[in-house]
DNA sequence: ATGAGGCCATAAACTGAATTTATGAGCAGG
DNA sequence: CCTGCTCATAAATTCAGTTTATGGCCTCAT
């Protein structure tokens, strides 16, 4: 039952990619630093635990069968979400003494940052990057007290005293399981029977609550919620498993409406869209690590 | 410089999600089949090497931290890459005496197959899944001789012989690394100029180039190509890396777009879409298995 | 209050898997 | 025909994760 028993382990997974970049099982060992015997004795194992040829051995190298080529592509996902963990862990670990100190909404913090701080490390290597993840308030009370180099927040508009850049636009999503009666709508739900809808939502406090209470404060304002849930995933899963409709940052269930697990349902007469925005001290432009990251996140034209 | 070193193994990123989701090291133990101490010990390694608590211990139970929050979260996106991995590699295993035979094109078996099959696991479990995969006319022959239940192939039309729905639309993106003047150009890239400029590229008869040919015979056609690599993959890190602009099925860049790794460059005048269709021999509906496999993978309105 | 039953932590022995060292065999190219 | 690359095999070693066994802490019910 247990997934790791039938999932190759980490190295193992890097390992293959390496001997498909590299066309070499000798030569990913070295770049690995592991010996040959050791690499090949963990292909090997991967081959026979998943029942399938992954490489075309030949004494002049080794090429990924066709197989191997789908192997390696579902082992590149896993460990490019693993590099995104590791940036993300290291960000958390490095404290006050770190070049550069980035507080960050929970929803920034989850979704985003660890890929800013992936492309921040392959484009300046070295930087020591320092993570404080909380709500709104406390980002911008460690950007005002300069604890913090660089905020990240989402909301309607910045906090007083900081000065910000919008870097990406986010949208509440109104989402169900496939079996709801919303899943088959073709015409938009009325603001106003979403707001008479019982949801399943976030507690009140969180800040996409917030923002689904300001945009439905003229259709009535919000019914008593189906379920008052305290974590983004506790939700996702209560609206999955078909407790009713729920509504999250886009973020946060792009992968839910990718895999059909969940479906968007059209909202008419109600903007749900907010900025996430970078913010520092009014007074201070961003300067050296900080500036280098917030190039980074600038969104284009999309 | 391994990221096997730094990062906990599957098993206790799986067992962090289980103490996250149950409240309790022990029970989360017992739901892994290891014991308790096991757990605990497991656990602690993690919180050292990241350098960071994640549960709250006391002797009513665990809770997350808010580092724990963020850390699961990320830990979540490894596990579920894993779960692909592991639909996947059930489905490349299972031969002939499956009850449900895929064939499917690289690009479906690469980025859609996997979570097809984790929820068709979820919704009729059991359904044992053998996957083959190759080029269009490979996908045809196995469906047109029933060595294949069900076939997904991308393409303008259907091959002959064979019924088809659309299951989703499917787009060619050219794409540039950040550094790129096409990166900050306002204005969509005219067709002309698209197929007067040197691309990095497949190989002459993969799908994409078939597609990108035919889209491009009315503007001139083709110039010769800047680079021809024999995978998605090396075109991707071509492309990246700042060689040239590239053309690349939407499933295939999503990644790198939302990372900023690449940006799309709209183009004016040429038709870049292809559907994905699934297709049966005409005659016979699919039925069983495959019947429930299509009505998971039929494209809602979006 | 006091015992029962949940929770987690610690210690020591055990087990097994992954690794290294050492070696051999096949193929290309000077 | 030797040199240098490739990968495979075998045996010894090392190390990490696990189990078994125990103890402490807290809450709840008697």
């Amino acid at each position: 039952m247990p997934l790791a028993h039938r999932v190759p382990d980490l190295g193992a997974l890097e390992l293959l990619l390496a001997v498909a970049r590299l066309g070499s099982l000798g030569a990913a060992a070295r770049e690995l630093g592991i010996t040959q015997p050791a690499a090949s004795s963990r292909i090997r194992a991967m081959e026979t635990t998943l029942g399938v040829a992954l490489v075309d051995r030949s004494p002049r190298g080794s090429t990924l069968t066709a197989e191997g080529v789908l192997v390696t592509d579902w082992a590149r996902r896993v460990v490019e979400a693993a590099e995104a963990f590791d940036a993300g862990a290291q960000a958390l670990r490095g404290r006050r003494d770190s070049r550069l100190r980035v507080a960050a909404s929970m929803t920034i913090a989850e979704y985003l940052l660890p890929g800013w701080l992936i492309a921040l490390r392959a484009q300046w290597p070295g930087t020591a990057v320092s993570l404080q993840a909380g709500n709104s308030a406390l980002v911008a009370r460690r950007v005002l007290e300069h604890e913090a180099d660089l905020g990240f927040v989402e909301g309607v508009s910045a906090p007083d005293g900081l000065s910000s850049t919008v870097i990406a636009q986010d949208r509440l999503v109104v989402a169900v399981a496939p079996g709801h009666p919303w899943a088959r709508r073709r015409s938009p739900v009325p603001a106003a029977e979403l707001a008479r809808t019982p949801l399943v939502l976030r507690e009140r406090g969180s800040g996409t609550r917030q923002v689904l209470d300001a945009a439905l404060a003229a259709h009535g304002g919000l019914a008593a919620p189906l379920l008052e849930l305290a974590s983004t995933t506790a939700v996702k899963a209560a609206a999955v498993s078909g407790a009713g409709p729920c509504v999250l940052s886009e973020l946060a269930v792009v992968d839910e409406l990718a895999g059909r697990r969940l479906i968007e349902v059209p909202v008419a007469d109600a903007v749900l869209g907010r900025a996430l925005r970078a913010v520092w001290p009014t007074g201070t432009r961003p300067a050296g690590p900080a500036r280098d990251l917030l190039s980074l996140t600038r969104a284009p034209a999309r």
